[in-house]
RNA sequence: GGCCCCAUCGUCUAACGGUUAGGACACCACCCUUUCAAGGUGGUAACGCGAGUUCGAUUCUCGCUGGGGCUACCA
């Protein structure tokens, strides 16, 4: 495949989901494996929905994942600026030239006159679909009512075509034109509207496909049109299929639907998210591949991109995560470990824990929960006690307490022996006996395993945690 | 409602006319084991329905059903 130029077009009303972010891979992985560019460009041209903190969120996440961007905010490029709401006077500009040939014109209704309209045909069952009421208008007229301004420019949609292209991803698609509105292209306020800023810029920076999610499909024809009324070529175009949630239901900010940056921030790493998301709406193998990066770049194929809706399992992320979280060095674990420990945790004592949580963690955010005590001296409770541990808990812990003293070399092959010779001494049952000692020294049921987690824990805050327990 | 798209285990998917319909996640069982994990072994589980085409359809065609998307001066 020849070098591409995608781009990724997020508009700045919030953060794009997994849905949004998978379509960002999957175009900034086509433009990787053919050493083409990937661009980001800031559709910033709603004004009522601008989130200003929003665009810093969009980038982060892109970086947050480290997809590169070649053109784009605070790397500039050949094409800038690539922000739509500083190219108005270009849309504006087009628009006029649209006007000019007849494919455009002017319309002044107001929207209680456009909702008015829109509810009588949905009330007669029809399409509800722009009367053309301004299109009759004279050219007197047009010029005095454009005196008072607000006014719009809409696309004249032939009547009765058919628009076709072939879909690198969705196969051959035709829609007819009579099922179309006359798209607002500008709008009162003097910005575009999607349909137009996408066509102008995606020609400017000379986008060669558009990669983009399905819920495109249907205004694609808008687009065919304008790029042929301007004369210009039309690049390939890849619809995506989207990500849907667990209820079937397209994601959307609306629903809640998550960032990658909610996910980095419950501990998901960045390898396991982006390992997930390729295998969704796309296939390799058996789908659990762990792929690097590299390996990904290579791998990818956007002919085996599935036309089919994705549903996003969270358990697939989670044993990704697992996977990747196994697979870090200890020495990078603990620096991503660090966020998700307490504030005042040794660094230190950090690495220390993380061979005996390795293996024990899906997300980063466990953490807490499984090491917890290494920390804080945990709150014992005496039902937890009663219900887990057969016996008589409270001997077991005053003998293990005489044991444990009476150990010098301070090591986990040292403590299993005294503890298992003292179990063996007095019959008791193994299992009975470490979830007694488990439990006062972590106050969980579920813990590393506990001689190990002792070692860490120092012979003097293990006798501590005892006594503490026996003095009540 | 109209237009467009889609249809294999619960989920992600493989299959490109002939397979005991494969894998992965999840789930279940067993092994390992002082808990929980991890790991190992095994198992349950799918071609939506109906017509064609064909010697033969999961695979091709049509219809139905089901699901999704779109139907804004939002993207």
């Amino acid at each position: 495949m020849k070098p591409v130029r995608v781009r990724f077009a997020p508009s700045p009303t919030g953060l794009p989901h997994i849905g949004n972010t998978r379509t960002a891979l999957f175009a900034w992985l086509l433009a990787r494996q053919t050493g083409g560019r990937f661009i980001v460009r800031v559709e910033d041209t709603d004004q009522k929905r601008y989130q200003p903190q929003s665009l810093e969120k969009i980038l982060e996440i892109l970086e947050f994942l480290e997809l590169d961007w070649d053109e784009g905010p605070r790397v500039g490029g050949p094409h800038q600026p690539y922000f739509q709401s500083q190219r108005l006077d270009h849309y504006q500009k087009i628009a006029q030239e649209l006007i000019d040939s007849g494919v455009a014109y002017y319309c002044f209704c107001s929207s209680d006159r456009l909702e008015k309209l829109r509810r009588e045909q949905k009330e007669k069952g029809q399409i509800p679909k722009y009367d053309r009421h301004c299109l009759s208008l004279s050219e007197k007229e047009i010029e005095k009512k454009k005196q008072a301004g607000n006014y719009v420019v809409r696309l004249k949609m032939p009547e009765n075509l058919n628009f076709s292209w072939k879909d690198l991803v969705q196969g051959e698609i035709t829609i007819n034109s009579k099922d179309l509105d006359d798209q607002v292209l500008l709008k009162s306020d003097g910005y575009p509207t999607y349909h137009l800023a996408v066509v102008v810029d995606d020609h400017d920076m000379k986008i060669s496909h558009v990669i983009r999610g399905v819920e495109w499909i249907s205004s694609t024809p808008k687009h065919l049109f304008l790029y042929q009324s301007l004369g210009w070529p039309v690049p390939a175009l890849m619809h995506l299929p989207l990500i849907l949630g667990p209820d079937k239901a397209k994601l959307s900010k609306r629903h809640g639907a998550k960032s990658v940056l909610d996910y980095r921030d419950e501990g998901y790493l960045k390898e396991a998210l982006i390992n997930f998301m390729v295998y969704l709406g796309w296939s390799y193998h058996d789908n659990s591949q762990i792929l690097t990066k590299e390996e990904l770049i290579k791998a990818f194929d956007y002919q085996k991109i599935q036309k089919q809706n994705a549903i996003f399992d969270i358990k697939k992320l989670d044993w990704f995560n697992g996977q990747y979280i196994r697979m870090k060095k200890d020495e990078e674990l603990a620096q991503l470990l660090k966020p998700f420990a307490p504030k005042e945790a040794d660094e230190d004592l950090i690495k220390k824990i993380i061979p005996l949580v390795k293996e024990r963690l899906a997300r980063l955010s466990e953490f807490r929960g499984l090491a917890g005590f290494f920390f804080l001296s945990p709150e014992v409770s005496q039902s937890l006690l009663k219900e887990n541990v057969r016996g008589n808990y409270k001997n077991y812990l005053k003998e293990a307490l005489l044991v444990i003293q009476s150990i010098k070399d301070w090591q986990e092959g040292e403590i299993t022996r005294k503890l298992m010779a003292l179990i063996k001494k007095k019959s008791w049952q193994t299992g009975d006996f470490f979830m007694a000692l488990r439990i006062v020294i972590a106050g969980s049921r579920h813990t590393p395993p506990i001689n190990d987690s002792l070692v860490i824990l120092g012979k003097e805050e293990t006798i501590q945690r005892l006594q503490k327990f026996l003095k009540n």
